[in-house]
DNA sequence: TGTGGGGTGCATCTTACTCC
DNA sequence: GGAGTAAGATGCACCCCACA
């Protein structure tokens, strides 16, 4: 059972009216849509009975179903989804609706939590909905670079970059004082030693490290395992509560939101582009 | 619980088209 | 031109649900 974009049988032309013609309406109504509604707004010019028996092909293909015997049709999860991919078209993104998203984008730091907070905004706002947004996940977090950077005598500030462009920041606080020409060379040590490492790798590293180098490489490792532990692939969410607040939501709104937030994907879309603009996170 | 309305499934008929 | 075939229309029996 597969469909035309490589999942199987081809959908005629009059399938494909009739399909979309009972989503659009159940969509609507949140009823089961008979042959005979399908027969009147279709234009295809053809009685219920025909429409009845393209409907039954399409039941038996896997788009439709009914409840009962005497019901009309709805559509399955497989039809929703070759309406979705092949029926509803891709909407082109206004101008206005384009620049905004990348003016938002311009206005947040580039870091990725910032992004992904701000693209569940842009498509709960969008899709007058819910969103939910995930960050990319990998399997572990990869050391990029680091800052070691003098705040008094004895506090220093520790910058730490992940490949990503994740960015950590914690204050140290040393038994003696120090300066910042030295805390640039072990810096620079450490940026040698660690790059591109994960913090497993770092752990392996440890024993050979000795007095500062080995602290901070010790602090680097706690932080990327925190990280891969409680962020990587978090969801990021807006709009849902709003969305349980509505009195009236029901099956139908239900779904007529999913079809606004898959019709979102244009604006999933401009969002990915501009992430990729800004600059070096790998989207996946 | 009976009844009416809405809807489907199926058998049958009609029509158009193709092939020999 | 006649037979075969496919597509579409029609009619009827049946099912389900809402309502009095």
């Amino acid at each position: 059972m597969q469909s035309q974009q490589g999942q199987g049988e081809t959908l005629t032309p009059r399938q494909q009216k009739i399909l979309a013609l009972v989503v659009r309406n159940y969509v609507e109504t949140a009823q089961p849509v008979s042959s005979k509604v399908v027969a009147e707004q279709s234009g295809l010019g053809v009685s219920p009975a025909t429409v009845r028996n393209e409907m039954a092909r399409l039941e038996e293909l896997g788009y439709l179903t009914h409840p009962h015997t005497s019901a009309g049709r709805v559509p399955t999860e497989r039809g929703y989804r070759y309406f979705v991919q092949q029926l509803m078209g891709r909407a082109q993104l206004p101008l206005s609706e384009r620049r905004t998203i990348s003016h938002q984008f311009h206005q947040v730091r580039p870091d990725l939590e910032q992004w992904m907070r701000l693209a569940a905004a842009i498509l709960a706002r969008a899709g007058r909905g819910a969103s939910l947004v995930a960050a990319p996940k990998s399997p572990a977090s990869r050391f990029k670079h680091l800052e070691l950077i003098s705040l008094r005598e004895t506090h220093v500030l520790l910058v730490l970059v992940l490949l990503g462009g994740v960015v950590r920041q914690q204050v140290l606080v040393l038994n003696q004082p120090t300066d910042q020409a030295w805390l640039s060379t072990v810096a620079n040590r450490l940026n040698d030693a660690l790059k591109g490492l994960t913090a497993q790798d770092i752990r392996g590293l440890l024993p050979g490290m000795e007095g500062f180098d080995g602290q901070v490489a010790s602090l680097v490792a706690t932080a990327m395992e925190r990280y891969d532990a409680h962020e990587m692939g978090q969801v990021y969410h807006a709009g849902v509560e709003e969305v349980l607040a509505q009195p009236e939501f029901s099956d139908a709104e239900g779904i007529r939101q999913v079809l606004q937030i898959l019709e979102g994907q244009t604006i999933l879309s401009q969002i990915l582009d501009e992430v990729r603009r800004a600059g070096g996170v790998q989207v996946l």
